[in-house]
DNA sequence: CTGAAAGCGCTTACAG
DNA sequence: CTGAAAGCGCTTACAG
């Protein structure tokens, strides 16, 4: 491999000549200039960049922080946030969180690795904080926030209540709530959030909440089992909603797999419209994902620069849209037959 | 930010010391280990990963190189790549190629700063292979080949056939195809390949290949003009097939658009089989996408560790998924009528 | 305008 | 078992 030095001493030139051609430093004359891009390009040399980043402190990278980074609206963020990072000129390193110990590593592991930090839904801890404070790594969160940090977030509390406001505006009295689990891995109280809004929904509308309503899985399992255990008991849910768009598919699935029709049957309302939403016909509670990584990927920049962040707490706004999942209640009230039941045991076999 | 010489400093000892503790070396004394240990707990110290890199000349990561790595089919490769890679230890660094220069730039880019790349859809050029080579730099190639190279892919020409046997064996004489434009960005000679399947498909069949049914155009743009224009022939298609799920899902929403009914009187097959399909419901070649993800991680990781690679180049079997897109070719025959066209104008206006 | 040298924060033979 | 020192490949004051 060819380094400065190599090129220096093909161009009879010192490195520190050779470093300010590369870096476009003007104190250079234009004969050697020449010289040295020749050699540049003859011996293809291209500077270490991690011997650079030892030595000027910027690694020009930025990380980016996310538990399941391949889940859709994990995805749908990134999309935001890719584009505006490669005209930036940063690399983009991504750190994929899947168990407690890796979201543990991940924050101290970036350290001196990256110039600046975008967490997705979950924050550094008071620890890891400091330490990047301390490192003077700039961060930035989307979909969680930190009385210290810039944040860009959707109001899931109003989120919630419109899903529930919807369904009771349709007629609904009996209505469920589908939530991810949250763990230390997922850190997602986004799903917390939202079920918060759904007991504002019931109780302003007089509504008394039953807990026997309230489901709690880890993100994307379980659902045929929340749907069974839902609809096996004396007064089912006529309606369902989910704290996440891939949580709504799941349990519109099991619906569908025990022979309930939705919506005549059975209504369900999701959270995020992730694209799938739109092929699945979900009614969903839809919020700006690809936005959210463009703001926050702005506002990293931003403090990059070290500029001043005028909003450091950005609010997105929020929107329902009724699809094909939700409808009033239909005639169907009791329990379902056996033969249906028997169908959720076979699949859960 | 702490170092290593502020540890040394604190626990009186020298920084080579340090360094054997905290790299596990058995030849220190448990008493100072321990002391070692104490103060690196309590003053936070995190090695930093920069210069570790530049010391070793490991960095522990990878870097995966992927043209627009949001789009679904890429995603679901990365399905599989990331869990393998956070078992191993390794960083995962994204490089996302959204245009030409950056496609210039990424290989160069990552050249002390990566293990191993792993390299999605496109390959690197003889120039970057070599300095790769002459890194050290092990390259793994997912959806295109190289005869240096280990690779995982998939028969596209006999993808390709397979989509259009389908749509020849359900009576369909005049098949469009839509494909994915190859330009230096995206590199996907996939869709050639897949084109060269269709054609030797209807040849096969003693069709004549018609010019005026085969539509290239960029990934998941243009689908309505070209239905358009399809649609508009004299002898218009009965059926198409695209070279990607997302191409298909386009087509099928601007047939739909046109007022077509979909599988009556138009069939659509896609490639790929990404999630997507499964809820629209769409006719397509299937591919291991997420497999193809974790065979390219192994092969990566192999390599990594100096293994010999028993078979370097690995084909994954392709599937026919028949959904809800395909049927025999319905009674409508001649040009579309012009309210339908004119509501393509609208929508392109 | 240019070279020699120090320094970035580690690791690792080399002595002892 | 442990310290001092060289070296990884750059950048950047510091002299000249």
């Amino acid at each position: 491999v060819t380094t400065i030095a190599r090129v220096a001493q093909e161009a009879g030139v010192g490195v520190g000549t050779v470093s300010r051609v590369i870096n476009g430093s003007t104190a250079v004359s234009e004969a050697t200039r020449r010289r040295v891009l020749e050699v540049v390009a003859e011996l293809g040399y291209e500077p270490n960049a991690t011997a650079r980043a030892l030595s000027t402190g910027r690694t020009r990278s930025v990380g980016v922080i996310a538990p399941f980074f391949t889940r859709p609206s994990v995805i749908e963020r990134l999309r935001g946030v890719a584009p505006l990072l490669a005209g930036s000129g940063y690399q983009l390193i991504l750190i994929d969180v899947e168990s407690a110990e890796q979201r543990e590593a991940a924050f101290r592991s970036l350290i001196g690795r990256v110039d600046g930090l975008l967490s997705v839904t979950i924050a550094p801890g008071p620890a890891d904080l400091e330490r990047l404070a301390a490192a003077g790594v700039p961060v930035v969160l989307i979909d969680s926030t930190h009385p210290r940090l810039p944040s860009v977030t959707v109001d899931d509390v109003a989120g919630g209540r419109m899903a529930v406001d919807h369904l009771l505006a349709l007629g609904h009295r009996r209505i469920a709530f589908a939530g991810d689990i949250v763990d230390e891995v997922h850190g997602s109280s986004a799903s917390r959030r939202r079920c918060t809004g759904y007991r504002a929904a019931l109780a302003a509308a007089g509504l008394a909440a039953r807990e026997e309503l309230v489901a709690i899985r880890p993100h994307g399992h379980g659902a045929a089992e929340i749907v069974e255990q839902l609809l096996g008991l004396d007064e089912p849910p006529t309606a369902i909603f989910a704290a996440s768009d891939q949580q709504a598919l799941a349990v519109l699935d099991a619906v569908t797999d025990l022979g309930l029709r939705v919506p005549e049957d059975f209504s369900v309302v999701g959270f995020d419209d992730v694209e799938l939403a739109r092929y699945a016909g979900l009614t969903t509670v839809a919020q700006p994902l690809a936005v959210s990584g463009t703001r926050g990927a702005k506002l990293l920049l931003s403090s990059l620069e070290g500029s001043e962040i005028p909003t450091p707490r950005q609010h997105l706004p929020l929107e329902l849209v009724v699809r094909d999942t939700t409808a009033p209640p239909g005639s169907r009230t009791g329990p379902i037959e056996s033969t249906a039941r028997s169908a959720v045991v076979e699949r859960s076999g």
